[in-house]
DNA sequence: GTCTATACACTGATAGAC
DNA sequence: GTCTATCAGTGTATAGAC
């Protein structure tokens, strides 16, 4: 019935053309020209574009936030597991560069859609989470072990900081870099950890 | 030959309507309605959809540096001159808050053009200003008034602070507010400080 | 300057042969 | 499952009347 591997190489073929071009800018003509087959074969596997573009968005947002799930679901010591969660969510970002500005874009055309799926993929489990990570920093900051920041104003910081040099990649390459590729590759690597040591600097007493 | 008055009800309603939907995703349709008028109409003014987008764009990028250049242009002591970029910066987006979204947006679409026409609109001033502020950095590290940090990983910190919250407002208010816009509106009225404060330690020697 | 009517191109989607 | 050919719908753009 289905040929997982023609499958496969349409959805490895949408994935690019969308997150590059999103819903409303890409041709099915050119997912299948890069997928070396034909529109029609596209319409066999997936009926419509919508229902290709959702099988991507939601792969990607469903990844995009199981991975920070696992990340928050360690048990360490604050300090530790925001360090921990900076390496590993820019390690994410480093394999996944478009992601971030694939989900914004998105958002922007149809924010209510995503608040849609957002429900649909499971959002107790990341809002339970985040409360979780939201009483531990209003614990440490009660005991004293951190200065007074408001939970999500961290929070907020911390994902910022890392997405930031990926959301506006061109910008920042053309405004800080000159357009050089392979400072701006210097760069990335190097923001581990300048963020994580301006946010322990942000929550030393 | 051209009523300012028309001319400024489209692109009122073309501005809108792009900022919202893009270039792709906008209709002519939709941006006649919402300005009451017909499409035919558009094209008398401004001929095709790209000229429209692009008068758009380029406004609202241009003023979007602009105003950062002015802001950077003051010669205060570095510290003050973060606080006041914080300030201004911030109270810009409040005034535009889907500007930096649309912005990406079309980044992403097309980052070749945006690039073009960052050239055009002024990039060497732009860049001077930028130097500048990165000798000060350099300067202050130096004399120890400040903490060693890469002044390009220091000016995007403060940029993508303040702009992460209006880049991620949906994905934000949904996480971490349960979708409460008086809730979200008060985390970008305390936003300002918290920057600054970020900012501030990062930089105490 | 502004409108109605229409031309023309493009694109998503389907029919039907192999 | 995969292809070619084609349809129907939509959207940009223009012609021409007022």
């Amino acid at each position: 019935m289905i040929d997982r591997n023609t499958e496969q190489i349409i959805l490895d073929a949408a994935r690019q053309i969308f997150i590059i071009k999103g819903m409303d800018g890409a041709r099915m003509q050119e997912i299948a020209d890069l997928a070396g087959i034909n529109k029609a074969l596209l319409h066999y596997y997936f009926r419509t574009k919508e229902k290709l573009f959702n099988t991507i968005f939601n792969q990607s947002f469903g990844d995009f936030f199981s991975r920070i799930t696992i990340l928050m679901n360690s048990d360490n010591d604050l300090l530790l597991k925001i360090s921990k969660f900076i390496e590993a969510y820019m390690d994410i970002m480093l394999k996944n560069p478009f992601l971030p500005r694939f989900i914004i874009t998105e958002i922007n055309r149809n924010p209510q859609v995503v608040v849609d799926k957002f429900n649909s993929i499971g959002a107790e489990i990341i809002h339970k989470n985040i409360k979780l990570l939201e009483r531990q920093i209003k614990d440490e900051v009660q005991k004293g072990t951190i200065k007074y920041i408001d939970s999500k104003q961290l929070i907020s910081s911390i994902i910022g900081l890392c997405l930031f040099p990926f959301l506006a990649e061109p910008l920042l390459k053309m405004l800080l870099f000159e357009g050089d590729q392979a400072k701006y590759d210097r760069y990335l690597k190097d923001r581990k950890k300048v963020v994580e040591q301006i946010i322990l600097d942000a929550l030393k007493p």
